[in-house]
DNA sequence: ATAGGGTTAG
């Protein structure tokens, strides 16, 4: 909930401000010329002191200047001026309190500074006050500050000002609080196309996807016409969902919109590369990377990135060579495509090297997506001791992540019961347990070494803490239309021809010699009957059935998988790929498989 | 004077 006026601070006398600037003098027009002149902070003191000197009796009166303009020279300076006037007005507070929130280091100085004002009996803060001292809150996630800042708006009447809901937006945004930030928009009495911006780009970093397209629709039809913080927050929701049409008209209408001029906009256009790769259009990623005029380093990380989702290990190697050629300096972002290229196509000895010269040559200290990288790529390409001792040593603390890869490896590589069983209670031990994936890995650890007793141990420890597995979902866009499917789904309309097609298609298999894995199949040791009953309708094989039913002849069928591809399905897609003459696009939550008469892009290693 | 901007490993 919001805050109500009623739990607002207690009323205070409210004087109104002393207003410095109203009377400005003929000495005081000539200082201000001076000081927006003024290019160095020397030279700023010199003429501080100087006025020190001739007009000592005016200078509280021009302390405010001095503030002013000091603030983007030196914040230490700006804050000893600041100290020293007696009784600021509001525009000094709102100077100050507004250099703060955009410091680097001293936002939480906004937050403080406002109480100060707050609890002075002086002054009150004005229209302009709110919207800075809720960037500092939304910055720093200070939930509670920026509520009782809402409160005290609403105290004093600010309840209508666009600007101070937009700001309450982005607030509750930031800190998470999407019912807050729903609630003061849809309260607010006029709207802007910023506050429009600010709750879709709210639920798009919520990753309400969904909501937030809806809402664009919603914006549309009541007449806003989208501008580039629009579009960006909505190719990011396309990215996100892998809504490749919608992505598509954004990108469509940016051209439209912008003519020649879509190769200068450097953030869109890296969107864009992003969306693209995310929706699995390699090719047209690379175009409009291409074609872009101007690139940033971010520009540069989008296409490596994508590439390395993809697999495609040796061109995001490639164009991180061309970037460091063409003069950018590679970033911390950049070195985690870098190290995931070389993850997604197991090259150890490349990935330790790059490792090591992002720190040693570009003095970048690893955070933790890097150790996951590297961890999972030692993990995956055998070096389970090694990859361990690294998650034992490094100076940043493992997460749930890291450690599951972790497991997921020794698992897929058969490191014995005993090394897995260390690892699950390291992760027990740092995360307290209530991690889903990890007890079904461990599960699938004691099925392969058939020590069904002990898989049956791990189940009851599941549902007596009540972690379940998280069902696997797959869907596919069809004319713009996403078509959901869970495993053994018989809710979709097509439901009749979609069976009819994957029997049909299992006949074909087995007149090939196909025989299904269960090595990924569920863990009881029930008949393979069952098991073979599970894994045929696992749900990207409902959607790859609906893609065969419905998609024109020569289009790649474009899955989204939520979870990652089971060895089975990944012979089948393979198979499908080649005797349906059919080319098979899947997202899974890891990354990109391009399935291409009967082989697939990852090469089998993911 | 006031509001909205990037990425990242599985």
């Amino acid at each position: 909930m919001v805050p109500s006026v009623t739990q607002c601070l207690p009323p205070h006398p409210l004087p109104l401000t002393n207003d410095n600037t109203a009377s400005l003098t003929h000495h005081h027009h000539r200082l201000l010329h001076h000081l927006t002149q003024c290019t160095s902070i020397s030279h700023l003191k010199q003429i501080h002191a100087h006025t020190l000197r001739t007009s000592p009796a005016q200078h509280n009166q021009y302390l405010t200047l001095f503030l002013h303009s000091s603030i983007p020279h030196d914040l230490d300076y700006a804050f000893r001026v600041f100290r020293q006037i007696d009784e600021p007005n509001s525009f000094a507070w709102n100077t100050f309190i507004r250099a703060c929130a955009r410091s680097r280091d001293r936002k939480k100085h906004a937050i403080l500074t406002y109480y100060d004002m707050m609890s002075g009996a002086t002054v009150r803060p004005d229209k302009h006050t709110f919207p800075f001292v809720l960037k500092a809150c939304a910055y720093l996630f200070c939930l509670s500050e920026g509520k009782q800042t809402h409160a005290q708006a609403l105290k004093l009447g600010f309840d209508s000002d666009v600007y101070v809901n937009n700001s309450l937006i982005h607030f509750y945004g930031s800190c998470g609080c999407l019912d807050c930030a729903r609630e003061v928009f849809e309260k607010m009495p006029e709207r802007s196309v910023v506050s429009w911006n600010v709750m879709i780009d709210a639920l798009v970093q919520a990753g309400e996807f969904e909501s937030a397209l809806k809402l664009f629709d919603e914006m549309q039809r009541s007449s806003f016409e989208p501008d580039r913080y629009t579009l960006q927050s909505v190719v990011n929701a396309c990215a996100g969902l892998g809504a490749l049409a919608l992505g598509m008209w954004v990108h469509a209408y940016v051209v439209r919109k912008c003519g020649s001029d879509v190769g200068n906009g450097v953030l869109l256009n890296s969107s864009f590369v992003e969306m693209y790769c995310k929706c699995g259009s390699l090719e047209i990623a690379e175009q409009v990377f291409e074609r872009m005029r101007k690139r940033d380093v971010s520009s540069w990380n989008s296409m490596i990135l994508g590439l390395a989702m993809h697999g495609q290990a040796e061109a995001a190697l490639n164009y991180f060579a061309r970037m460091v050629n063409e003069g950018f300096m590679p970033n911390s972002v950049t070195f985690v495509g870098v190290l995931n290229a070389c993850n997604h196509r197991g090259m150890v000895s490349e990935g330790r090297k790059y490792f090591d010269t992002m720190i040693r040559d570009y003095k970048i200290e690893p955070v933790l997506e890097h150790y996951g990288c590297l961890v999972d790529l030692l993990a995956r390409a055998g070096f389970i001791d090694e990859a361990l001792d690294l998650v034992s040593n490094m100076p940043v603390k493992p997460d749930v992540v890291i450690w599951r890869s972790l497991l997921d490896a020794c698992c897929k590589k058969n490191a014995g019961v005993e090394l897995s069983e260390e690892v699950f209670r390291r992760i027990i031990e740092s995360e307290g347990g209530d991690c889903s994936g990890v007890y079904v890995l461990l599960s699938r650890v004691y099925g392969s070494a058939k020590r069904w007793h002990d898989v049956g141990l791990v189940r009851k420890l599941m549902s007596d803490k009540g972690v379940t597995k998280e069902p696997g979902c797959s869907s596919i866009e069809m004319d713009g239309v996403a078509h959901e499917f869970f495993a053994g789904d018989t809710s979709h309309p097509q439901t009749k021809e979609i069976y009819a097609i994957l029997d049909a298609i299992e006949e074909r298999l087995e007149s090939i010699g196909y025989v299904p894995d269960f090595s990924q199949a569920p863990l009881v040791d029930e008949l393979d009957d069952g098991k073979k009953q599970s894994l045929r309708l696992h749900s990207e094989r409902l959607a790859i059935a609906f893609g065969l039913l419905n998609a024109k002849p020569g289009v790649p069928i474009r899955i989204f998988k939520n979870l990652r591809v089971c060895n089975d399905c990944h012979n089948v897609t393979k198979l499908i790929s080649s005797i349906c003459d059919v080319e098979i696009i899947v997202r899974d939550r890891a990354r990109f498989h391009h399935f291409k008469r009967g082989s697939c892009s990852c090469m089998d290693y993911w």
